[in-house]
DNA sequence: GTTCTCACA
DNA sequence: TGTGAGGA
């Protein structure tokens, strides 16, 4: 299919399609026209990569770990220590980014007078 | 009508 | 990532 289906099938543009091409993420075939050819299975693929976007992972992450994931239902199975490790790594960043909010929103709470309304 | 590349009020 | 230009 060329990218004009694959956006309708997955709900994403086709400028993010290409631009998960230019990531790597995706590697569709060429008509001579230039046109890109994808296959059915990257449908799936596309859906992964949204998934794992969502998760809050960075495209060159995800082109890391997108080949040890094994589809199941529209969710994602952790088929090698590699992806499990990359979860828990963004897991920890979101922890570290939750503190620092939590320091600022204080230091905000200081300034402004904790309690007392602003104006 | 569809897709392509490139560039950005 | 959206959008539009200029072409095929």
């Amino acid at each position: 299919m060329r990218i004009g289906e694959l956006a309708r099938r997955t709900g994403v543009s086709e400028r993010a399609l290409r631009y998960y091409e230019e990531q790597g993420l995706l590697i569709p075939q060429r008509l001579p026209s230039g046109y890109r050819v994808y296959g059915e299975t990257d449908v799936a693929v596309v859906r992964r990569i949204r998934i794992l976007l969502a998760a809050g992972l960075n495209t060159a992450r995800i082109q890391e770990i997108l080949p040890c994931i094994v589809d199941e239902d529209g969710w994602l199975t952790p088929d090698c220590p590699e992806l499990v490790d990359a979860l828990r790594q963004q897991r920890n960043r979101i922890d570290d980014a939750i503190g620092e909010l939590e320091t600022t929103r204080a230091n905000l709470d200081t300034i402004i007078g904790a309690g007392r309304r602003a104006s």
